[in-house]
DNA sequence: TCGCCGCAAAGTGTGTACACTTCAGAACAC
DNA sequence: GTGTTCTGAAGTGTACACACTTTGCGGCGA
């Protein structure tokens, strides 16, 4: 081992190296096949090929299979022992579970805040949904979704909790899909818009027994209008991208 | 399936195989490590070295990794890039925060319960509740404490949810460390008895609202008692397990 | 004595090899 | 024609190889 020079000329020489350096790859990978789980760019139940998929990423099986195993714990990814990774089913009772757990965790999301934040953070996140009302014109369902997540996880930080920050984030992924054909429709997006400002009024308050109650109506109100987004999101998976 | 000699001579021939057959060893590595970080037996912020690791197991290095990953979403391990897989620190914090998302996820469970369970399996609570109680001088901390998990999953379990189960079983594994040292003291452990007597009875009458607060109580008290069994915690993981 | 440089051992990150399982379809018996 | 057995391809599960990163340590200079 002695004199190995050991990286130096190594890095020069290969120019065109044909495998040339190793990143945080995993991560990558992980993100990438997690936002492809998450907008069931995998049909439900599929066989996910990790050769295709290592190919398509441009890595090798390794890190691959390393980023699915996240994906099971989270549960946006099923393993089949000896049989591989599929994609998770589309399982309209799961789906209503998971906003059951949702609206158990953002009301308390809500009432932590009540008690735990600060008034400037409240009124950041005043400020900040009014930006998103004012903007709301030029956003498509996509960046709505994302700035309602927002809004929601805002709430929840505030409470000074990271656990329920982070199990909230992971179940808005998986209700994701569903979330974003809701906020197609025009009208829940004017009654969020309402419903938002309402539970930020109410912590601005200090009324807890009034933040419960307002963020338990806006998620209620999503439930309802689930079971009709999961048809849409069905049709999408199965039929294209053509719709509304 | 009927008639399925499907395998035949391959399975009887390798008799003195050297290392010879592959079967699903990331389950059986993922548990491992999972019961090993979940009792700290790493100790906090320790790095954990794989190829140790692989060894002690009896397994390579990729199977452990896969296992490891899987653990850094569950919250038992961390990983910092380039540097390895780390025990979870010991965050007081974060154990409360656990403790607060339980709370909230109890709530719910019984909630769910008090509306959707059968009579039967109220029925079996008891039963199951009364037994483990009859027979409580003979179980050790451990013991009791899976039982307890259990009565908890129960219920979670008759709401219908399995996403509910799946996270309140996350979250005693992550908080396991702290309860069975809560459930040694003897005065804990009697009060733990009449509290779940109380919430299945309260299921029994169907009464949502006593079950609510039945459960709130009980974990309410569980909160309280975790700040000093945190501290015998520590001393534990870094003095050995001398004490009680 | 103190700080800096460089080296080498240890260990992670990822690619690759290979055994084993599964599955589909051909060949074959009835 | 129908069911059964075999066979080979596809693909997973795990071991292994190897480059790169990190880090502790010893020597060197001031």
């Amino acid at each position: 081992m002695a004199g190995t020079p050991r990286k130096k000329t190594i890095k020069a020489a290969p120019k065109a190296a044909p495998a040339p350096r190793a990143a945080d790859s995993v991560n990558r990978v992980y993100a990438a096949i997690q936002r492809m789980a998450v907008n069931f760019e995998f049909r439900p139940e599929q066989r996910i090929n990790e050769v295709e998929l290592a190919a398509t990423l441009g890595v090798s099986r390794t890190p691959v299979r390393e980023a699915l195993n996240r994906l099971v714990i989270e549960g946006l990814i099923t393993l089949v022992p000896n049989k591989g990774f599929y994609c998770r089913p589309f399982d309209a009772e799961q789906i209503i579970g998971l906003f059951e757990v949702r609206a158990s965790l953002e009301r308390l999301s809500v009432e932590l805040a009540a008690e735990r934040a600060s008034d400037v953070r409240i009124a950041e996140l005043m400020d900040f949904w009014n930006g998103v009302r004012a903007n709301r014109a030029a956003m498509d369902a996509e960046e709505l979704t994302s700035r309602d997540e927002e809004f929601h996880i805002r709430i929840a930080a505030m409470g000074g909790n990271p656990e329920l920050v982070r199990m909230l984030e992971s179940i808005n992924a998986r209700i994701r899909f569903v979330r974003r054909i809701e906020i197609e429709n025009p009208q829940r997006r004017t009654t969020t818009f309402d419903e938002h400002l309402a539970i930020a009024e109410a912590l601005k308050a200090r009324d807890r027994g009034r933040a419960v109650a307002c963020m338990s109506d806006h998620i209620g109100i999503s439930v309802a209008d689930a079971v009709s987004a999961m048809k849409e999101g069905l049709a999408r998976i199965y039929m294209g991208r053509m719709a509304s």
